[in-house]
RNA sequence: GGGCGAUUAGCUCAGCUGGGAGAGCGCCGUCUCGACAAGGCGGAGGUCACUGGUUCGAGCCCAGUAUCGCCCACCA
């Protein structure tokens, strides 16, 4: 209490360290495992880099997240948050290759089992910092069962998955074109490739002379250095001016090879000359066109990205780039370039090194889709699975409508190894390493997603059949960014319907992406990324924001108030107001409690106790947001639950309910009374804190415990959501109290268009009607002092809601700005009493449109007639 | 090339099944009113991108235009 009376602002550097202990020491962020999955709530966690650090996505995610899970925690489920990290192939394994460069050494250098010590102990000194972030931000993520994509048993699970799809043909190994990444020296799959747009090249015309010695086929390409491993030439079959050509050969320039003229569909009339190289081994359509004619793959850049032995003598061993100018001025030597030109188009570059893709053809394992996706299109197209927004669950339809096979090797050191190993001819797939002498395995690792899209059932446990799998699965709900939507959502729902038999989340939320103020990405090397815990502890505000300086600190509360209170359906931009909004949340409701606190007697306890209207107004507004904001919650419409929050704490509670009720709670008001608002009071104050804890759960977690409930019942965060009172909702009081708040607004504008001075009570009568119980305040709040008979002249009237205050001649009032105003009055009721009349007047609107509408404007006419009355008529009388 | 979304106050955004445009911040004025100056009170500020249509009535529905953004895509 002594805190209370000295502190006047709510300081989460001080508090929110403390709270985080309490929730983590008294063990409720991990739940034993009991019961069944759907009496129990889970959530998991999409797993973050192991060497990552906090940034917006997951601030906001984990808001979210965390928002969910608090809030079924206190409705007394069973909840657990599943918590974990990712071994991000990739990502991790650059890391740790740049070290070794920064030493002077290399991967290849020291090899591959000293390498994958090295990442180990990397990750043992850099891994788990985004955790303690993840607690800083107060979320209850179940910390005491930690897992990890490479932890023994998730790779166990991993093994399982691969050598069963394998035995039922659905991975297999082949020779196909794929996304090569020169830079990471690996293929990646179609999902991490991105198509840039704008790109300038040159497009060559280059001659192919026909072999028959007649004439030449021209040919256009962006690739000149591609053409060393031509091996045909197509037209359009119904192409007049290539009419007799399919079927003879020509001559290719610099090679001499001769390719066979074929005739394909694909090839459009109307692009350049109508006639297309076609090179198997080096284009995605080429190869498709090849396979289908029977054409040979030849490869003449190599996975290194310089020119093979099958390039010849005079290219090998240059580069891609170098072997073009090379071309380019052998075929100009010859006479065979027909034309240059620039030409913009897209091309793929790799989203993992940033470099230019080479497709290329390359033995790589795959996994087939469409069987398997076919129950993932069936369980989101019947409901089974829901994916919010809408928009959403139309793109993870249309991608899988369409799923193409998926290139799931990595030529990386650091993952899974693939459970394949070679002798000879032979091939064996299997848990373990085949018995016997000579064999080799795979010495490629798995794509990073293959064991992200296990990971809902891995991480609790699975193939076993755990008390954690029976308890916590399916889980409830899947909340993550719409980028990976394909790249891990849609294939956890492959997976876990294809090995649990079972949907691996009911519900998929896809959230905002939060970007910089000034609409780009938020990225490091843009200056653009905010740092979470910047915003939370203080820190410097990205170099590209407007306003430099510092952030001052707002603590995680506001953070996640202000980052649920952007989010929405859509991409938004970060706006610090909304953390401030949040900010001034927690310090205001730390506030109201203290006034309630200070003022309420040790002995009373929290119950509806209503005596007054007010009283009947507030606990009514209450229920409205207990009930609204676990709806809104639990609807995925978090920016609404925030601000409703915001609003009802401000707008009802604070603005007006309490300062309506002060003057009870003095010394010399009826102690009777003092006692049952005292109740009142903190039955509101409770319901209402802990309706908004699972948004700002730390000051919500402090106040219960300074008003002493933490003692007696517990934490905060381990209570019960307040349920609704339908008996307690009150439309009358609303009304009523509507009209009050209304009417005080109203005096108190008239009050500074005239000039009252703040502290001068203005004399008046009251003549309206509905004022029966609020007449007092709205005298008190308008700091006006009204008598049914007025003692002096009427020299002003100021219009409420059914009827006026008639203000009564004082030294308070102007006289002279007083009749303007009143003028001005008149006028604007005036106008708006013609509009509603005129409406009315009008025949079709009366004829057509519904009868409530309709009544509604007739009683808004009379009530406007009401005021314009009595601001016309001023009487001394009542 | 296809698809989706956005355009509302100076800024960031709400606006439910069509029935008198809202919030936060900023701005102006004002207040040493016993919870809170991270505060109270009051105020100014909008052709709801544009054009046309439907309707008694359109920010909301329809068609088109413009600008911006995102996603998907194998025309060399």
């Amino acid at each position: 209490m002594r805190e209370l009376q000295d502190r006047t602002r709510f300081e989460p550097a001080e508090v929110e360290p403390r709270i985080i202990r309490r929730w983590l020491d008294c063990g409720l962020v991990h739940p034993e495992p009991a019961g069944l999955a759907e009496q129990n709530y889970s959530i998991a966690l999409p797993p973050p880099n192991v060497t990552g650090v906090l940034h917006m996505g997951h601030a906001l995610n984990g808001a979210i997240q965390d928002a969910l899970v608090r809030s079924n925690r206190m409705r007394g489920k069973r909840t657990k948050w599943i918590l974990g990290t990712d071994h991000a192939g990739i990502g991790t394994q650059r890391q740790v290759e740049k070290r070794l460069e920064s030493e002077g050494t290399s991967r290849l250098e020291i090899g591959r089992d000293a390498f994958v010590q090295r990442v180990w102990e990397w990750r043992e000194e850099h891994g788990g910092q985004i955790i303690e972030q993840f607690k800083r931000l107060g979320a209850t993520l179940d910390y005491e069962d930690e897992r990890f994509t490479m932890d023994e048993r998730y790779q166990e699970a991993v093994m399982r998955v691969f050598v069963d799809l394998y035995n039922d043909d659905l991975i297999y190994r082949d020779h196909y074109m794929v996304n090569w990444d020169p830079g990471l020296r690996s293929a990646i799959s179609d999902l991490e490739v991105e198509e840039r747009e704008g790109v300038v090249d040159t497009l060559y015309s280059i001659a192919y002379p026909l072999a028959s010695g007649e004439g030449e086929l021209v040919v256009a390409t962006v690739r000149p250095e591609t053409m060393l491993a031509d091996t045909a030439v197509a037209v359009h079959p119904d192409d007049e001016r290539y009419g007799g050509l399919p079927g003879q050969e020509a001559i290719l320039p610099l090679v001499g090879r001769r390719l066979p003229i074929i005739a394909d569909e694909y090839v459009k009339t109307d692009f350049g000359t109508g006639a297309l190289k076609i090179t198997p081994g080096h284009d995605p359509n080429d190869f498709e066109i090849g396979r289908h004619h029977g054409l040979d793959e030849i490869g003449v850049i190599g996975e290194d990205g310089l020119m093979t032995e099958a390039a010849g003598e005079r290219y090998r061993g240059l580069t891609a780039l170098e072997a073009r100018e090379r071309i380019v001025a052998d075929l100009e030597e010859q006479g065979l370039i027909r034309g240059r030109e620039e030409y913009v188009h897209a091309v793929p570059y790799s989203q993992r090194s940033g470099e230019r893709i080479e497709p290329l053809i390359s033995l790589q394992w795959f996994m087939r889709m469409d069987e398997l996706a076919r129950p993932a299109i069936e369980v989101v197209r019947s409901g089974e699975v829901r994916i919010h927004p809408e928009s959403q669950r139309k793109r993870y339809l249309d991608w899988l409508a369409e799923i193409r096979p998926w290139c799931i090797s990595r030529q990386l050191w650091w993952g899974h190894q693939i459970p394949v190993w070679y002798r000879g001819e032979e091939v064996y797939c299997g848990l373990q390493a085949p018995a016997g002498e000579g064999w080799l395995q795979d010495p490629d690792v798995l794509d990073t997603w293959f064991s992200s899209a296990l990971w809902p059932f891995a991480t609790l446990g699975w193939p076993e059949p755990t008390p954690e799998l029976r308890a916590f699965y399916p889980t409830d709900v899947l909340s993550t960014a719409r980028d990976i939507l394909f790249l891990w959502v849609a294939r956890m729902v492959m997976m876990g319907l294809r090995f649990t038999d079972d949907i691996p989340f009911a519900d998929v939320y896809v959230h905002s992406i939060i970007q910089a103020p000034d609409g780009r990405r938020m990225s490091k090397s843009l200056g653009t990324g905010v740092d979470p815990l910047a915003l939370i502890e203080g820190g410097p505000r990205p170099p590209a924001f407007e306003q430099g300086g510092d952030f001052p600190g707002y603590g995680a509360d506001a953070v996640r108030f202000g980052l649920l209170a952007m989010s929405s359906t859509q991409d938004v931009r970060f706006a610090e107001e909304k953390v401030q909004q949040g900010q001034a949340l927690a310090n205001k409701l730390y506030n109201a409690t203290r006034f309630v606190a200070l003022r309420v007697g040790d002995d009373a306890e929290p119950a509806p106790r209503p005596r007054t209207v007010e009283d009947r107004w507030i606990l009514s507004r209450l229920q409205a947001v207990v009930t609204d904001t676990q709806a809104r919650i639990d609807g995925f419409d978090f920016a609404k639950a925030a601000l409703g929050l915001y609003d009802f704490v401000y707008g009802e509670l604070c603005d007006w309910y309490l300062e309506l009720v002060k003057p009870r709670l003095s010394e010399e008001a009826d102690p009777q009374d003092r006692a049952a608002l005292g109740s009142t009071l903190l039955h509101v104050l409770r319901a209402t804190i802990a309706t908004a804890h699972p948004i700002i759960p730390f000051v919500t977690e402090e106040l219960w415990e300074l008003l002493g409930w933490t003692a007696k019942e517990g934490l905060l965060a381990t209570s019960r959501l307040p349920s609704p009172n339908e008996a307690l909702r009150d439309p009358a009081a609303e009304q009523e109290m509507e009209r009050a708040i209304e009417a005080i607004k109203a005096l108190r504008a008239w009050r500074d268009s005239v000039s009252v001075k703040a502290g001068v009570k203005v004399p008046g009568t009251l003549q309206a009607s509905g004022y029966d119980e609020t007449a007092g305040h709205v005298a008190a709040l308008a700091r006006f002092e009204l008598n049914s008979h007025g003692d002096g002249e009427p020299v002003a009237s100021v219009a409420i809601p059914g009827g006026a205050v008639s203000v009564l001649a004082s030294d308070a009032v102007d006289l002279g700005a007083a009749d303007r105003r009143m003028v001005q009055q008149r006028e604007a009721l005036g106008a708006e009493i013609a509009r509603a009349s005129g409406k009315l007047a009008n025949e079709g609107f009366v004829a057509k449109a519904p009868e409530a509408v309709v009544a509604r404007e007739r009683a808004k006419l009379e009530r406007l007639r009401e005021e314009l009355a009595a601001l016309a008529a001023p009487s001394g009388g009542g």
